[in-house]
DNA sequence: AACAGTACCTACCGTTCGGTAAGTTTTTAT
DNA sequence: ATAAAAACTTACCGAACGGTAGGTACTGTT
């Protein structure tokens, strides 16, 4: 073959197989032999290509975790106002989920579980917190140029909106029959910006 | 000893050692010889108490499910008004969360879980349902009584609360340090209330 | 032609897994 | 006192686990 190591046949197969068994298996339950199975490979050909299972499981959350948070920042230069920020952002989410359904199980799967389940070696959390400080700072810019109010700590802000999209994503995983596009991506914007308590539309 | 079968002393001792198994390793990495070991008390022995695996990890689950349950429907029966029901189920919550970390984390974690990783015996999803449910019910009974504007779909509006919340509390459980006490719950429902566009104080 | 490196393979390792067979002690019922 | 059920024990399965030793086929380089 010779190719880039990175993008070997045999390489991506075994990642294709990978993201199917972690997602319906989970980490420890998903056996290295099923996976070179599924990818019609030998047991040695995975760990020619990764060092062990963790390593493998690794990249695969790794790679999404990257190609997500590259995805949200794109979607907020996007964004024209701040709404406008919010709403692209929710969007490219949803998109993004709609089409990696299965990583996008693992990298949840992969936030709330037990410390020991999940091979400790990348710090999923540094990951995550990434995506919550970008929030954050665009909490941070919206108060300073004075299309948000002061009333609430931007930090708290950032929680709120983040904790209000992954629930929508989630129940979406887990119940799919509720559909996520733009104009659900609106409301709950206009949720979080307006409170429940808004009787009438925004100006 | 000839007790009651539920109330055993063993039974108690495994359940509380399965508890921390369970917590710290998800429900397939942790072993049954560690959790025999950790109670001190022999395999058979959790095997006369509990039918497999599953069935051990089942009862740990639904019995904290039903806990949580109860608990935040007395908290929502103390509440004199809308707010207050939303504000004493938040107290209710973080309070029952910061006593039962450890169930916490395995509710999370199940609810997140992939669907192969546990046992499929119970849904889960009904429980889970159930709770959303109760916070619907709250939600359309405080847009019959006024309380709540017409302005979003109950359903959305138990979503958001719900999702708010959970957020919170998972992030308390990622990051400790968070405190979260009556304070925090005022500040989340106002948020989900007023939203985060609000400037001033309701009235 | 000789060699080195890549990209795998078959076959197998030691360990641990969930679970059980069969026997023993303790408690309860008669 | 005795049977029987409950509450365990030690000792041990077979299967599956993650991982590897050692060999092989195929490049590309010298």
């Amino acid at each position: 073959m010779a190719q880039a190591a990175n993008s070997s046949r045999t390489r991506r197969q075994i990642l294709r197989a990978a993201v199917k068994r972690f997602a319906n298996a989970g980490y420890a339950a998903a056996s290295v032999q099923q996976i070179v199975g599924d990818a019609k490979v030998s047991k040695p050909a995975l760990y020619y290509h990764f060092r062990d299972k963790a390593g493998l499981f690794q990249a695969l959350v790794s790679e999404a975790h990257d190609e997500r948070f590259g995805v949200v920042q794109e979607a907020a230069a996007r964004g024209r106002d701040f709404r406008g920020q919010l709403v692209e952002i929710l969007v490219a989410l949803f998109d993004y989920f709609h089409h990696h359904r299965e990583l996008t199980r693992i990298a949840f799967a992969t936030a709330f579980a037990a410390p020991g389940e999940v091979p400790a070696k990348v710090r999923y959390l540094d990951k995550c917190q990434r995506n919550l400080e970008f929030i954050h700072s665009l909490m941070k810019r919206a108060q300073a140029d004075g299309e948000l109010g002061h009333r609430f700590d931007s930090r708290d802000l950032a929680y709120g909106f983040y904790g209000l999209t992954n629930f929508y994503v989630r129940s979406h995983l887990l119940i799919p029959n509720y559909r996520l596009n733009r104009r659900t991506a609106e409301r709950i914007v206009d949720l979080f910006l307006n409170g429940a308590g808004a009787q009438k539309k925004r100006e």
